[in-house]
RNA sequence: GGAGAGGUUCCCGAGCUGGUCAAAGGGGGCAGACUGUAAAUCUGUUGGCUCAGCCUUCGGUGGUUCGAAUCCACCCCUCUCCA
């Protein structure tokens, strides 16, 4: 393939390359040595389940193996100790080793759902950081200054809100400006958010007297909440090894306006098919209800095959449309010890199933009028229900149990 | 080291002239209604306990008081200014 050929590739649904000249002259050169090119992508340890957010940035680091590039994934063993200051108000906690090698492996394990395996090489970045002496770190640190430190918007906000910022916070982009350096990296992806990180890479690969690498930056990808950028910490994400029926019900979730630009980041649609659903919208021809439903259905079938999303949509339908109760409803053993006369009262009954955490969340619940136990609904937060097994206690839409006598 | 401002329930943030405070308001979560879907909107709810009552919470530890998130002492932590 051509250079430019591959730029065009490259350049897809991408939101800034710093700089697209430099990264045709790596290309031109990776062509005429027949090397191909070191790509980076850092991963932080502390939160091991790879989501829909990820994927876009995995994507493009799949388009680069597709053209013959090596893939580095460096899993930040070393800076999860430190924690990263990435979108966080707050310092994050920090992990201990083997947390994070156990997070590294789900994450290599999940990240494979999109990369080719054969061709993806993981990295931790303890093997080089953790040798630096304290002599290397402060000659690190005396190559920046304050102010350029706090250009960061992370830093400037937090400075300005007079929240704090703890000084180890800030060899955090030196850490992994140094795994570029250490890798020789020739490009680094991440999200837009990973601007200012993958920026001082270049700077210090400078400092070392390597070729700057290129920053591939991809959109970030809003959650399912539509509003804030999807994370697992805060709880609004699909993860790509989540269950058919989960990843359709949250995709179901997201509120119509982020639909296109889930659209456009989570699936592999070509432009004009999106872009027709994007006029059937906007013309009225196309039902929201519909437009959402394919895209769930596009969402799971990337994850879990086409006949998994016509399943996931089956039950989707049957469970919310049509009440019924899902394919498997989770069992959950009740000690015969704990039966008064067979029966036994109805809120413990519900946080013995699991489907709350206490019985004053119970109460409120039946309260609520939220509790059914076989189809039937129980209104007094006092009833004892007559306990037998295979009876189907329901709250909610989306909690469910059968009951199990141990 | 000195001076000042703060630390409140999941988050933000009121309260802090002592009881009416399990603690306003917003966000988030959960539930109900409606519906077009676990969209949108509206309403309710959001520490625990067999619950019209009781128990544990307002940085920590002690104290004053019949009674403390509210007053006092000491300690820990954050921010600002000075050095």
């Amino acid at each position: 393939m051509t250079v430019e050929e591959q730029m065009n590739v490259l350049k897809k649904k991408t939101a800034e390359i710093v700089s697209e000249e430099d990264l045709r002259e790596k290309l031109e050169r990776a062509q005429r040595a027949s090397r191909p090119l070191r790509v980076k992508l850092g991963l932080d340890p502390s939160a091991p389940d790879i989501h829909l957010g990820h994927a876009v940035v995995l994507r493009k680091l799949r388009e680069f193996q597709d053209l013959g590039h090596e893939v580095i994934l460096v899993v930040g063993d070393f800076t999860g100790r430190i924690g990263d200051p990435t979108g966080k108000s707050e310092a994050r906690r920090q992990l201990s080793q083997d947390e994070v090698v156990e997070n590294a492996r789900t994450y290599q394990e999940q990240a494979h759902k999109i990369l080719d395996p054969a061709k993806t090489r993981i990295a931790f970045n303890g093997e080089w950081l953790s040798k630096l002496m304290f002599e290397d770190v402060i000659k690190l640190a005396s190559k920046y200054t304050v102010a350029r430190m706090l250009e960061r918007e992370e830093f400037s906000e937090r400075f300005r809100e007079e929240r704090p910022i703890y000084i180890h916070e800030f060899f955090y982009p030196f850490m992994q400006a140094y795994d570029s350096v250490a890798l020789r990296a020739d490009v680094e992806l991440g999200g837009t958010d990973q601007k200012f990180n993958i920026l001082f890479g270049r700077m210090l690969q400078r400092e070392y007297d390597q070729q700057p690498q290129v920053a591939m930056l991809m959109p970030i990808l809003v959650g399912t909440d539509g509003a804030k950028k999807m994370s697992k910490s805060v709880g609004n994400y699909i993860g790509v090894a989540e269950p058919p029926s989960e990843m359709y019900g949250k995709t179901m979730s997201i509120s119509d306006d982020v639909m296109m630009t889930f659209y456009e980041l989570a699936t592999t649609l070509p432009d004009d098919e999106i872009e027709a659903v994007r006029v059937g919208l906007a013309s009225g021809r196309l039902h929201p209800r519909d437009a959402k439903r394919r895209l769930a259905r596009e969402i799971v079938a990337l994850y879990h095959g086409p006949r998994a999303a016509m399943a996931a949509e089956e039950e989707f339908d049957a469970v919310f449309r049509e009440g019924n109760l899902p394919e498997d409803v989770p069992e959950a053993p009740i000690s015969g010890a704990d039966l008064e006369d067979g029966r036994m009262w109805c809120p413990r009954l519900i946080v013995a199933a699991g489907l709350a955490d206490s019985t004053s969340e119970a109460r409120r619940l039946i309260d609520q009028g939220a509790v059914r136990v076989d189809d039937k609904r129980v209104t007094d937060p006092q009833a004892y229900v007559a306990v037998r097994p295979g009876m189907v206690i329901r709250v909610g839409k989306r909690r469910f149990a059968r009951v199990r006598v141990d």
